[in-house]
DNA sequence: ACAATAGTATTTATAATACAATTAAAAAGG
DNA sequence: CCTTTTTAATTGTATTATAAATACTATTGT
């Protein structure tokens, strides 16, 4: 159990958290009185009531008296937040869910590209650099395959010196292990993807803005058709 | 004063993440300690252990025992909350971070209006028409320029049919907000300006995907490019 | 029968207090 | 000088009491 050394407010956050994104609460279902929950969990009121605070304050419930404790409208919840994002993973992501993140990455990470070709400094080149090492040595095994990917995800945020752009750092992480799910047991990282991200590093540091929105651009699209073909094929299927 | 309808927690919650977007508590400086937030706002300390509970929910701060109550990172914050948004905007933006605003829209909007032409329905066509007749409205002085201007930019996010897309209708309010600060007295919205959205909105329409996202990426990138050129003015006499 | 009003009960909001747990910093020991 | 122990400051948790908000119910007058 990873959660005992978390306080408890933090532990029911989670838990309650999970829950409603997984959907076994739905928007509008009513969650258990405070009374409830504190006899739920075994732990005081102060716990309780800090732990819907901290709900409330990530967007997904609301609080009032009388009317109890409810999820609310989607539309209100914070799915920026690294907790939402981290309970979304533990639901069960479908195909849909998977096209949504794409549409955004195709959004994000051409620009989050441009800009690092206009604005990268040396060392996060050089961060860029050592994520692509890494995902070299995991072409051969020597590394996670994975984790290499998503570091050089990240690095190009971070070369953007753009603070929103870096705060959807774990957005992309998030996107791309729920990627993950549906592309295992394949081949962890080819050649081929490799070079598509070395490629993009050259422009950057080669500081070619347009061309290196281009590169990124070429490589999301065709991975959202990708997964917008296997929807088509689940939608025929299902007719 | 506009905060005596809410309650006590939000009231300090309000008040100290104003404080912190607004610099007045610096990345790594401590808040006050629980008991003199309960002395300095005259509460208890249930409703200031609360405020502090959202606060660290959005990212902003840490408490830990012996440590007291610190502003963390700003790559932490959580800067795709509406409070937080809310917050940024009654500090003091300044041109870098306009510009920074227009980054992001520039990586989301036209690939909103891609998204939009893709698989908006036709109540979503019908609410972005419904932003346009008041924009014209408000060319002839007949409605507010800005707010009209803000309800096209959000019904095209709507229309994109991606959750992610439509959380980040707090990010464009706010970044077209801010846009306003920098160009405002000047002439409202010109008619220029008003039939370039008309045309995204017919790319929108007739399902051109492809064309939707040029019409608006050029719309921004010529945005960014003015504030780009006010940018290196302001640097070139700083000098 | 119906509508407006007042009352009631449920639930959250706030407060006050006590004690436990954590941990940074100081003190003690080698 | 380094390591360990102690101390004290600060948050973490629990408990109890009361206030405020509000959905629901009952009453009342027409």
């Amino acid at each position: 159990m990873e959660s005992s050394h978390r306080n408890l407010t933090q532990q029911v956050v989670h838990e309650l958290g999970r829950k409603i994104m997984e959907g076994s609460y739905k928007v509008g279902d009513s969650l258990p009185s405070e009374a409830d929950l504190c006899t739920q969990f075994d732990i005081s009121r102060t716990a309780t009531r800090e732990a819907v605070k901290m709900l409330t304050a990530k967007g997904l419930i609301s609080s009032r008296p009388r009317q109890g404790i409810k999820v609310v409208d989607s539309k209100h919840w914070n799915l920026f937040d690294v907790d939402v994002l981290n309970w979304i993973l533990l639901g069960k992501p479908d195909l849909y869910l998977l096209r949504h993140f794409l549409q955004l990455r195709l959004g994000i990470e051409p620009e989050a590209a441009y800009l690092a070709a206009q604005y990268a400094q040396e060392d996060e080149l050089t961060a860029i650099e050592n994520a692509l090492a890494r995902m070299k040595d995991a072409t051969n095994g020597q590394d996670d395959t994975h984790e290499a990917d998503i570091e050089f995800h990240q690095s190009v945020l971070s070369a953007s010196n753009n603070p929103f752009f870096i705060q959807l750092k774990n957005f992309i992480t998030t996107a791309l292990k729920v990627n993950i799910r549906f592309t295992n047991r394949m081949i962890p990282v080819t050649v081929a993807e490799y070079q598509a991200h070395v490629d993009i590093f050259e422009l950057i540091k080669n500081k070619k803005p347009q061309a290196a929105f281009d590169a990124a651009m070429i490589t999301q699209r065709a991975t959202l058709a990708i997964v917008n073909e296997q929807i088509s094929v689940l939608e025929n299927r299902a007719l």
